[in-house]
DNA sequence: CTATTATTCGACCGTTCGTTCGAATAATCG
DNA sequence: CGATTATTCGAACGAACGGTCGAATAATAG
């Protein structure tokens, strides 16, 4: 069967277009990414971009689930470790941290973007039950931990709130070059958390 | 002289302009904004836009120096005050989330949008330089605080990353409505910083 | 080989949108 | 009052852009 190889073959530009994408993207977000320069960069012409990919926001959302299907894949695994519920959330922040350095620029796109453009199309889109599940995972793992003393004795949300903010800070500010090592977030949380 | 009623009336009418415009970017983003909305929104016809600002961008930087301007103005006094470093800190925190949550769509649009929508044009615009002495000023007091052990042993950059975040978190993240008191943020950032 | 299918692409289309024009109206002045 | 200036606005302009078309080329099949 040849059916594999041009399966694979379509699947191989299709990603070549997605890495032209994200440049551009990333660069002039949604609405300022011209289906032209994203033609330009991936170095296909235009109407072939859209023999592989129906529209604009089609290549967008494929863009966000490969990266979130990728996170979640590095995830699971810590997840099940079964570890006590302050050690999971660590673990589990310092392995986004480790996903998240290993591409920082789908990462800082994937983290940043959504944020700025709440369509109706995109709350509906695929990837984001994969935002919305690791919310819950880690809503679960403070509200478990905050029982056992692991945790300040605090209102859940506002504890996911500011641990999620302090890791977004961590991993996410500051000029670009410059990442911070996951041993130094678990430095830091630790450090934080320490009193209690 | 009448210049002086004129003047005002002028200001009064763009400080209309600039409400209605502030409500269709928050909604809309800088792009999604359409001309034809803010102006439908405001209540003025699409060309009288033209007569108070040059451009759309023109719109955009003029909200948010507005706001920037608003919000220096409160911190000075803090600032000012006299306090050791970590208290200081920690009050300017409170006063912007009090700067905040008294205008909160502007404030959101504030402290957001300008990260997605990182052209050559807003790296100049005139609000920008508010927004880094921010930042240095809550450096230069971290780092006073951290001599004086009033804050984690780390590197100050960190430090900063890593309150900052924290207090975007609280203050910025959940779903809309469920504004974080001040006082929250005190015992948030008090219970955080206490073993050092 | 020819026939059929898959892929590529620049030219083109229709729409949208920021901006400008020119005329109409209101305010101010002498 | 008339004359001058300030303000308002919808209509029209032109550029930009997402998406489509149809022809050309390459790959595969028989």
């Amino acid at each position: 069967m040849t059916t594999d190889r041009k399966a694979a073959e379509r699947e191989a530009r299709q990603k070549l277009i997605l890495q032209g994408a994200l440049t551009v993207f990333k660069e002039k977000g949604l609405e300022g990414a011209k289906i032209d320069e994203i033609a330009r960069v991936s170095g296909f012409g235009k109407a072939t971009l859209y023999y592989y990919f129906s529209s604009k926001e089609e290549i967008f959302n494929a863009l966000l689930l490969h990266g979130w299907l990728q996170l979640w894949r590095e995830l699971e695994e810590t997840i099940e470790g079964g570890d006590s519920p302050r050690r999971t959330f660590i673990s589990m922040l310092k392995k986004i941290a480790e996903v998240v350095n290993a591409d920082r620029p789908l990462y800082e796109f994937l983290f940043f973007v959504p944020r700025s453009y709440s369509s109706e199309e995109i709350e509906k889109a695929e990837w984001k039950q994969y935002q919305t599940r690791l919310y819950r995972v880690l809503l679960e793992l403070i509200e478990a931990g905050i029982e056992k003393n692991q945790f300040p004795q605090m209102n859940p949300d506002l504890v996911l709130k500011a641990l999620g903010g302090l890791f977004h800070g961590l991993v996410f500010w500051g000029k670009d070059n410059q990442i911070v090592s996951e041993d130094l977030i678990e430095e830091m949380l630790d450090n934080m958390l320490k009193s209690n």
